[in-house]
DNA sequence: CAGGATCCCACGCGATACTG
DNA sequence: CAGTATCGCGTGGGATCCTG
């Protein structure tokens, strides 16, 4: 009965919104590939080219949606740890499965690109 | 072996970019659905919501990345048809992944976001 | 160390009007 | 009917500086 997907509240669509942002799906891989909780700083080393400001936001945003949980030591300087919970976890399958598709084939989708805009002269 | 996925070139990263749009995974639900040929005007119908010109702006970049195939019929006024290809219909199918984890479990997101706002009062 | 506060820009997207 | 052209806004996201 699918038929009411991307209605005004649809999940679909409030879901792709989230994952869309630009760092999102990979905090979920790194965390997911780690298996246990990461330091926010070691989390930032493996997401190479994000900044202190969006990784802050992005896991705001995850630990609001319950998808992360956030564990601080009260020692100074504070030691923050971040680990997916089962519902974060269970996020990484479908995400997985998208990567596997882009690895098999983006290229071809970059190729159509070449195509295209090789048989479109310059207008 | 997948450490370097979202590096500069990621294919994730550009699908992402992709499927983040407002409308694209949208008309490839749709257009899977159909199974077939569809008209500009019936795939708006069906995508409630989206304007013309985003529809519009929407089937070109697919049918760039070629995902999806285009036919006109030289009458007028003019009919245009729309279908997946096989690598559009491909995707489809980690996006109905997408699509499940999102109606099983967004439900859990929203609850976790009404715990988070009403245990933080007002700043 | 972890992250908050500011500033600013690019761009995704909607609204509207026009055309072959 | 199926677009194209133009305008404007909201906001994702980067850079920089500051703090408990």
């Amino acid at each position: 009965m699918r038929g009411d997907l991307f209605s005004p509240e649809c999940p679909t669509r409030k879901l792709l919104d989230r994952i869309g942002t630009k760092w999102m799906s990979m905090a979920v891989k790194v965390l997911a590939e780690e298996a246990g909780e990461l330091r926010f700083s070691e989390l930032r080393r493996r997401m190479p080219g994000v900044s202190q400001k969006m990784l802050s936001v992005t896991l705001q945003g995850m630990v609001k949606d319950g998808l992360v949980g956030r564990r601080v030591e009260p020692v100074v300087p504070p030691r923050v740890f971040y680990r997916l919970t089962p519902l974060g976890l269970s996020l990484d399958e479908p995400l997985a499965a998208l990567r596997e598709w882009a690895e098999e084939h983006m290229v071809e989708i970059d190729h159509a690109n070449q195509r295209y805009t090789q048989d479109a002269p310059g207008v």
